[in-house]
DNA sequence: CGAATTCGTCGAATCGATTCGACGAACGGC
DNA sequence: GCCGTTCGTCGAATCGATTCGACGAATTCG
């Protein structure tokens, strides 16, 4: 177990001096900067994270808040995680990881005792009980998932722009009776924010396109979906298109699809708005990708920056946020059969 | 911010005598008790954990080693990663996540400089460098996945069993004519633990059951995947059943079914090895789940056992391990048709 | 009733880094 | 050649908990 001090006495100097080659914060002869460096080669030696803590205040640590319960957990949430702490470590931070089984006691007692330096939150939900125990403690935070009227930091895909964009081009392709599948019910009662913005984007399109849009709610309960999506596309006239935001019952809703007797994209097209993990291998269908690279890179960016508020001047409104604009990805959509 | 000092002052003891309402380590008098145990509630007093740390060499902090490589990570690992945090929060740990983009850099890293008190390493590989790497720094570590050659405690589906118990349960159901597709031809090079029992028990069920089993090695590619699945569901006598370990593509993998004309369960029964995220909501076939929550709690379990050597006698036969026997879930396998 | 024990609490050393003030040496200006 | 800088390094205080030896008071025992 080496310390400052061994590597102090091997270098002949100071432990002192030794910590200011390792923090570059005192101007050090390039001399005992290569003996030093020297010894600590030799030596094999790490700094204790716990000392350097203890004096400095700086754990270099983010907390990331992931839901667990059913229904907000996702399989794109594990990707989130990954992209985060790949993030962080490109700053120099390590990440902790945290689930909401024990709800906010988790992030007061990961923030009161000092095991982080700023907190990362999945999967926000509108008035989210996290979000108000960070503000009370005064904890450095930025939000995976935009929210307007949390007092913090976000980033998110522009949802109301990418489902109009969804929209608008699948209408391009000649389709004029548009099926629009929403998030869940329990995701626009929860007032999530790509819930309801998504459902402002269809909104939009429809207006503009001048398309006939049919919203139909998705549900988390796979026969519920199944039903519905039945229902809508047997209707007549029939639906030539499918826009699909609620993505992570794609299987069971390919399904109903091929149950009904329709061919994709031959007798309906479907587009589809957000991720599944790339490992589904859905990549034959026109989509909007949601951008979990870039989010996860801005998000640790913001909880990093809002640490030290002190570094730049107070911005003159709010927190800031990193909105991010939809792309359309893979083969183009099909124009409507002419059947 | 509160010290133990302040909370000291406040209840008219000694620091020390807090610590020790703290930890219980000496007795203390009721009345001494109760005084330092409002004096805390009062100022909210959480010990700081790096001071903590540096005092007692325990971070009480699991580091979790997730893949990130595309074609390791799987959707499935962020719910072990849950899991695993919840099961060691229940010891009283905390998880810090790694992935492997730095290769075993930051595993040494975090050893080191003493920032967690052992591992959990996710997708084991056969000769892993990871492993190498925790047994030459004699770091603590327990394994999510089989691994007999590494010296290290393991959790794992008995995937030999499981794979047998499918085959045997679907030649049980009347199925002379048995499809099982293993693992990816890319997961068997790379000797992975379940790719190799998979296939052990898909043989050893066939010779018990003397049905006629027919190994269809899966591959990552979706399209050769769909191609060889056509042709050995094409071939002549058609086979009646299909046992499926490699889930990742099965979203893929039933369209394929569907393209050749088949209909689950009427012409072709299927079945499920492993898992795939509840939330795609494949809850209507026949499987055998990955016990994912008991995997998690047996690992972190594991791995906060293996910190202290000392506590327990030394075992006599190499590292424990925790190997889970299989059930069936889902509906009944279906006989084949009559056709 | 005095000595030996037990009990509960305290004081101080300690963990390993950071960081500030100080200090000696080299250097430049006049 | 003397004085005021600048430069590079050192020593010591500090962060906040843990833990050991010690110590006074209470209790037990001969």
């Amino acid at each position: 177990m080496t310390t400052i001090k061994d590597v102090a006495e091997r270098a002949g100097v100071a432990p002192s001096t030794v910590s200011y080659v390792l923090s570059g914060s005192r101007k050090i002869s390039e001399d005992t900067r290569r003996a030093v460096q020297a010894a600590i080669d030799e030596l094999g030696y790490h700094p204790r994270a716990s000392a350097r803590t203890l004096r400095s205040a700086r754990t270099r640590v983010l907390a990331l808040a992931a839901p667990r319960v059913p229904g907000a957990y996702r399989a794109i949430d594990g990707r989130f995680a990954i992209d985060v702490t790949d993030a962080a470590r490109g700053h120099g931070y390590d990440v902790l990881l945290m689930t909401d089984s024990d709800g906010v006691g988790g992030l007061r007692r990961v923030a009161c005792s000092g095991l982080a330096d700023a907190a990362v939150l999945m999967a926000v939900e509108d008035r989210d009980p996290r979000v108000e125990v960070l503000g009370e403690l005064g904890f450095p935070a930025a939000l995976l998932g935009r929210d307007d009227h949390a007092q913090l930091p976000w980033t998110d895909l522009d949802w109301d722009a990418a489902v109009a964009l969804a929209v608008r081009e699948t209408a391009a392709a000649g389709h004029r009776r548009i099926l629009f599948l929403s998030s869940a019910e329990h995701e626009v009662a929860a007032r999530r924010g790509y819930a309801l913005h998504g459902l402002d984007g269809a909104r939009r399109a429809t207006a503009e396109t001048g398309a006939e849009v049919r919203v139909v709610p998705s549900h988390r309960d796979p026969d519920v979906l199944a039903r519905r999506l039945r229902e809508a596309l047997t209707a007549r006239p029939a639906p030539t298109a499918l826009v699909v935001q609620h993505l992570i019952l794609l299987p069971r809703l390919l399904d109903a699809v091929a149950t009904a007797g329709l061919r994709v994209p031959d007798d309906l097209t479907v587009v589809l708005v957000g991720s599944l993990p790339d490992e589904l291998g859905i990549r034959h269908l026109p989509r909007i990708d949601l951008p979990v690279a870039e989010m996860s890179t801005a998000v640790a960016r913001l909880a990093i920056d809002a640490i030290d508020p002190g570094s730049d001047a107070r911005p003159p409104s709010g927190p800031p946020h990193h909105l991010i604009q939809p792309r359309m990805a893979g083969p183009a959509i099909a124009p409507p059969s002419l059947g």
